[in-house]
DNA sequence: TTTGCTTTTGAACAATTGTTCATTAACCAC
DNA sequence: GTGGTTAATGAACAATTGTTCAAAAGCAAA
């Protein structure tokens, strides 16, 4: 046999992404064969390579895509006051990171499986999404709305708090996203001491 | 050859568990063989299952280890106030994990590599950790000192943003471990709705 | 219908995997 | 020293790994 009926680059390239993402998710990058990927799309390991010149670019590609638009489609808050540009952004992280739970735990369970270039180029995408939170966080400091001390920590305790959520957040659970994103805010704004006047 | 001399299994058992530890730390324990274990104590491979029944149980019984010590040594804030009790849970989760990177890695990280009856047994030690986080805001929402909606969320919360630390924080660097409890006791106080009165 | 392009197969490759075991040497109490 | 116990070797195993490539078959425009 050789070209089966109704095959085309454009269904079978995208399908390929979409198993290794489910796959690299499910079970881990090193786990995972290219085997395994193929079975997933139906097809043979070898038809693999007309998508990926290798299975390490694979997952540099699926990360890198997910922090490009992770980047693209975050607020810029350009002239917004900082609590509000800070509420922008915890309400986007939240509600981005729920919709693509297989991307994010890719995103930061997989940096170690990166060649060191690769590992490098997604390092600084992601240092870029903590400096736009710093940014937000120094201006609300400059303006004497945030009572904090080290805006770098602060910034990565706010990312590691919201993204913790995809461990246990599931759509249709016990809570809706609406809810979990109003005690993440309120917790938020606490610790950076921005709460609510009344005590 | 056979045995060599200054052959001791108190000696090798203990190195064979401290180069799986490291090995699995980084590069995870998919990705590292049991010949590399092996090379990394000097020994050959088979030498390995002299300590162990397989791979499996070796990464089960590290991960074991590291969740039996955690709960015995974390504070157990009988009789303590709320507010005393949280801190003291803040300042014990930040400096053992501290102190131990390579355990908590692997500790979180390699969950998915755990056969299904080995990952309940973790499980059930790491949400025993979680309840006991929980009890303590429970108790400080009901003598009113927290302002906090759902204790389940809030303790999820809190150990992400604590656990989070150990993606950066290195013993030498520019912060000292003091400083860095003191900042998240201030987050976390915060964030219960326990802050400082002044405003 | 022919032609050229696209897409997949399936076999092959060298390397590596976890694990077993007969063999052998070092250790240690007597 | 002797003998039993302990601890390692090193070869062997079947299975699996990522990757390559000639061959073949479907597709689409002429």
């Amino acid at each position: 046999m050789a070209r089966t009926t109704g095959s085309h680059s454009d269904i079978t390239g995208p399908r390929v992404r979409a198993a290794a993402l489910k796959l690299f998710a499910q079970d881990g990058y090193a786990a995972v064969s290219m085997r395994a990927i193929a079975a997933e799309v139906g097809v043979q390991a070898g038809a693999l390579y007309n998508y990926t010149p290798d299975k390490q670019t694979l997952l540099f590609d699926l990360m890198q895509g997910h922090m490009d638009v992770l980047l693209a489609q975050m607020p810029q808050g350009d002239g917004q006051e900082p609590l509000e540009a800070l509420k922008a952004f915890v309400t986007f992280h939240l509600q981005y990171h729920a919709g693509r739970p297989d991307e994010v735990f890719i995103a930061y369970m997989e940096l170690r499986n990166l060649s060191d270039e690769n590992f490098a180029r997604i390092e600084a995408l992601r240092r870029s999404y903590e400096d736009r939170l710093e940014h937000i966080l120094q201006a609300g400091r400059a303006a004497g709305l945030f009572r904090i001390h080290d805006t770098k920590i602060v910034a990565l305790a706010i990312i590691a708090m919201l993204t913790g959520v995809n461990t246990w957040f599931r759509a249709g659970g016990r809570l809706s996203l609406d809810e979990v994103v109003a005690q993440y805010w309120d917790m938020v704004r606490n610790a950076v001491g921005a709460g609510e006047l009344p005590r």
